[in-house]
DNA sequence: ATGGCGCCACATTGGCGA
């Protein structure tokens, strides 16, 4: 089984890489952040005739989650339980035997600003609504963009980002807490050196430098963590590749994560 | 020391992202 966390910068303009990474990788759920859309703007139907079904939230302009599955999907979850949210960040469902949800965590802007407190507001909400709804002993999956550096090997220049809302310690406690529901990061274990990332700044050369950081990540409970084979970075997809007429890429790359069936 | 790109919208500049 073959999940994927990608945080797209909306979908509109990003559409035919959609579809080319889909028949490329050819996953079985993708967990969609940014889609920068209101649910019925979403390409749905070319997504169900390319072979995939469609669950998502949405909004004008800013967030969007979605889960593109190949099997039917049930949605369990549209959002954070007693979180009040006008913001589409979270939508969790059931496809092809497992619980997996699409997590976009609130970027903070800066640390000590509304924003730092929202962000580390939801992460707390986050973690009460699995308290409430979610077993981690079952097969469980939270995908998405964290908007955290969980160690310092997770940026290339560490101390450029060190005091930033990315790499905070408060932030970091709360992304703990949340993992301490019962999720391991498959990719910490297999790249315990780190200088993996799946993100790069549009500006300053960012991505040809590789100065990025690691900020998607997919949480697994147990059983699922059990089952991985790979965590890889589709960093191709993060080019420009200006001669084959896709438009440009997401500032993230897609992280793809097989699980053994 | 900062911005540098890309996307979006009551657009032709400002907010936001990370």
């Amino acid at each position: 089984m073959r999940i994927v966390s990608w945080n797209v910068n909306s979908l509109k303009p990003r559409r035919d890489r959609f579809f080319r990474f889909l028949k490329t990788w050819n996953p079985d759920v993708v967990c969609l952040q940014e889609t920068k859309s209101m649910v019925e703007d979403l390409p749905q139907e070319a997504i169900e005739s390319a072979g995939w079904h469609l669950s998502a939230v949405g909004q004008k302009t800013y967030n969007g989650v979605a889960l593109v599955s190949k099997l039917p999907i049930e949605v369990v979850s549209e959002g954070i339980d007693d979180f009040e949210d006008p913001q589409a960040r979270f939508i969790m469902g059931v496809t092809g035997g497992i619980r997996i949800a699409s997590a976009y965590v609130p970027n903070g802007k800066e640390v000590g600003s509304d924003k730092h407190e929202y962000k580390l507001k939801w992460l707390s909400a986050l973690r009460a609504h699995l308290d409430k709804h979610e077993d981690p002993n079952a097969d469980l999956a939270i995908l998405g963009d964290w908007n955290c550096a969980p160690r310092d090997s997770d940026a290339k220049n560490i101390e450029k980002w060190r005091d930033s809302v990315l790499c905070h310690q408060s932030v970091r406690d709360a992304i703990q807490n949340v993992r301490k529901f019962g999720f391991t990061d498959p990719h910490e274990k297999l790249d315990p050196d780190g200088g993996v990332f799946t993100w790069w700044d549009y500006r300053s050369l960012g991505f040809p430098k590789n100065d990025g950081l690691r900020i998607d990540h997919a949480l697994l409970s147990e059983s699922l963590a059990k089952r991985v084979q790979t965590v890889q970075v589709d960093r191709d997809e993060r080019k420009a590749h200006a001669d084959l007429d896709i438009g440009k890429p997401s500032d993230h790359a897609p992280l793809v994560v097989d699980l053994d069936d």
